[in-house]
This record gives structure tokens, sequence and C-alpha cells, in this order.
DNA sequence: AAGTGGTCTAGACCACGAC
DNA sequence: TCGTGGTCTAGACCACTTA
């Protein structure tokens, strides 16, 4: 920094200058320049880059790991946050056996085709009403038992010329929408209910129509905070819960 | 710290300072040497008398804020966390109008009398089968009309003789708790599930039997991290929704 | 004006992982 | 052995609250 102008040029901004480094690495993830996997440069590197100090480097990164943008490891180094199957299940799915204990999960797709939007759709990812959304019903099987049936819509706007691989069934959504989308999904916000279910889906279930589910909505936001996927899920929950930590 | 034993006598130990720092405060905490409300001392005088480094206890601190033990302000100070009625339902109420928006609750209690674990609870609260308990149950009304069916049981070991303030009817529980059996709740576990309305159910809330609902099963903790409570809520899911956030 | 927590720096050493 | 993130220190200044 500066001697004489001791907050800098940059700290013309109010906010905390770890703030601004949080924003700034932040952007270079968003904007493709690191990509999930990259190798992050090492805390002195960018300290020296930006003109900070390494503590004021390693608060904004402390943020970026705490909200898995990033991932850090003492030797190894800091990366780009990389979805795989136990990462995506870890923070994205909340049910567990009677036990507590983490589920089997396997994925059957029903149907996947290009749509446009529902009102309800719409809403829920800040869309025009009408406007093109992609349409993907799955049935999940846990522990062997088919228990939940979901039904999907992703912006199109977000994820161009969504397709399934042809032949693949199974595979964690969010893996591929990275992998294949550049989509990095971050976090999510569900709503849940109880309600019966509809003959759709106690067919999908092989329940009886009327059956108590557990209903979840889930709107997924990606990394610049962008609506790209709403969910509902209808859970049997027989043999489940779904598992929340209040703190 | 000594100039020659750089680790210093504490550092005996493997954790962190910062670590061992919290543990401390908490410990003052938890013994009741600091009651909630209590104003901690400031930073520079507990690295003093603990012999480390602001920044040691600051990173203590930040810890235990962000668990809600304590509460932080810039230019007033560091108290010990104290449960209010505001607090307490924004910590561990979920639930939500369809718009997302809080709910106006009022409670209504419709029993309150000790009783003897049952297998399932003494399971949740880590009791042997049969030990004294407190038995609760509690209407609530969202924005005016019965939309949940309470039954809480405490476990007596931790709030030995306990018992509702005669004519008074509503009060958040845990803020009772604190006010009057110096337990603090902290955190909570909690297990969602849909099942058919049961009678007691339904005519508490003035449904008809087999109503789906939503079942939440919660175990609440103190700041010692033991099981006080054990509830099960069934919630008329028709206009509210329990909203997660998952990242 | 005094005292608190919040930000920021500069530099030391430690623990871990890869080479 | 080297480079990484993790811990810890000492001290400066800022922003806010209270009196």
């Amino acid at each position: 920094m500066s001697i004489l102008a001791p907050p800098a040029a940059v700290r013309l901004d109010a906010r905390p200058l770890y703030r601004q480094v949080e924003e700034i690495l932040l952007g270079r993830i968003v904007g493709g320049d690191w990509p999930p996997g990259h190798a992050v440069p090492s805390e002195p590197e960018l300290a020296a880059e930006l003109g900070v100090s390494q503590g004021t480097v390693r608060k904004a990164m402390s943020a970026l790991e705490q909200r898995h943008v990033i991932e850090r490891r003492q030797g190894r180094g800091t990366t780009v946050a990389k979805h795989n199957s136990e990462t995506a299940r870890h923070h994205f799915f909340r049910l567990r056996d009677l036990s507590g204990r983490a589920v089997l999960s396997r994925i059957m797709v029903v149907s996947s085709e290009p749509g446009r939007a529902e009102p309800w759709e719409a809403a829920a990812l800040g869309l025009e009403e009408g406007a093109p959304v992609h349409h993907l019903r799955r049935i999940r099987l846990l522990d062997g038992s088919p228990r939940i049936f979901e039904r999907c819509s992703l912006s199109s706007a977000l994820v161009p010329g969504f397709q399934l691989p042809a032949g693949e069934l199974a595979q964690e959504l969010y893996v591929y929408l990275q992998q294949r989308h550049q989509v990095t999904i971050r976090r999510a916000e569900e709503e849940l209910s109880a309600a019966a279910a509809d003959t759709e889906t106690a067919e999908a279930l092989g329940k009886p129509a009327g059956t108590p589910l557990l209903m979840v909505q889930r709107i997924a936001y990606d990394v610049a905070d962008r609506a790209v996927e709403v969910r509902l899920s209808m859970i049997d929950t027989e043999r489940h819960r779904y598992a929340v930590h209040l703190d």
C-alpha cells in the first residue's frame, strides 16, 4: 500500500477491504477466469498483487471457504470448489434413514423435455411467464425402493440446450450442470409442507393416492446467485426423515 | 507469554490456543460465572488475563458469537447471549407464510404435568426409560388459526420442578427456561416427515382425522450440549411452509 | 473524551503435502 | 526441501456507543 495515503486507492469504497478482496476473487470465479478445480494463487501472491496484507486475503478467503466457493488445504493450496457426487449429496441432500445414517440413492429419469414456464415456475426462477425452461421428471430410489418423485425445471437462459446424455440414466444433476454447462450450484432454498399424493406421484412411488407425503419446493442458485432450478419433490417418509440443524 | 518457552505453559495442549481460549470462556458461561446478559470483559482485558494476544481472544470470541453464545456490538461491548421472544423465534421457528413473511404466533397450553419417559423420549433425551420428565401439550395459533399441536417432554434432571406460571398461558418456552431454570437452549436438531393426523391432533387443529400434516421431531440442546427437550410438532401446512436454507 | 469492538498490517513460526 | 495454508503476536488506527 502507498505510504502517505493510508487507506490506499481501493479504499475509496466504504466497505471493509476484505469484503472488496472477497468480491474480486468471487468475480474471477464467476467470470470463468478461475474455473472449478483451478488452483487459486497462494495467499502471499494475492496479497502482493492486490496490495493488501496476507491477513486481509486470509479473511476474504475464509468467507469464501465457508460458503463452499473455494476449498483450502494446508500444504496443498487452495482450489475453486468442484462438485462431486459426495459433496453435492452432503450439501443438498438432507434425507437420512430412521437411524440417522446416510442413504443409498439411485436415480431413474422418467422424462426430459423442453417446455415453457408456468406462472409458479416463472416466479421462482425470476423469468417471464412462458419463458423457455427444461422439464425433468425423476424417481429416486432410497435404499432400493422408490421414495421420491421429482419434477425439476431448469432455466434455459442459464442452461441453454440442456439435455441428458443419451443412454445415461442416473447422475447427480449438479455435477452434470457444472461439467457440461459451467454452472455451479452454490446454495438452495427449500420450503417444506405436507400433501396428499396426487395420482401421478402415487403411481410413481407405488403408493395409494392420498398418502401423506413430504413436499419440498427447492430453488437452487449458482455462485452468481442466479436462480437456475426450481424443483418439486414428493417424498415418501415411511422409512426416511428430512434432517435439519438449527443454531 | 514467557520468552524462552514460545508455546507457553497452556500450549502443552495440542489444540490451537484460540480453541482453548474458546473453551475457557464457554466454561465460565456454562458454569454460571457469567450468566445470560452478563458483560464479558473487554478483549484486551481477557488477553492480558489469559496471557495471549488480543487477536487470539478475538478469534475465540468470533466462534462463540457465530454459535450465538455471546453477542458483540461495536462500542457497547460483549455480553452473554440472552434469549428474548424475537431471537428465540428467529433461531428456532422456521415457519413462514406463503409469501415468505414471518408469522404471528400465539400459544395456548393444553396440559402440563409430570410423567415418566417413554422409550422414544428416553432415547432422544439420553435418559433411562421411566426417568422423570415433564409433559407439555400446546396449540399454536398462526395468524389467528390453530395450526400446530405440540407435545413437549422436558428432562426433569435438567429442569427440576418445572411448572408453568399459574394463570400465564402463552410464553416462549426457551425464554422461560432461561429465566427460571438457568438453562439456555443453544441449538436443536429436527427430523421432518409427513403423517396423517391422529384423532387427538385432528381435534386440536379442527381438521378431519387423516389430514396430511408436517411432523417435526425436535431435540433441543443447551450450551453444554445436553439434551433438554424433545418435542413432537404436528403442523397444518395449508397456509404455511417450513423454510430451510442450504449452503 | 474514553472505551469498546472492527479493521488492517507486518512478520514470525508451525504443520502439512508434494516433490 | 520447499511452498502451502494455519496459528499467533504486537501494535496501529477506525467506527461506534456511552457518558
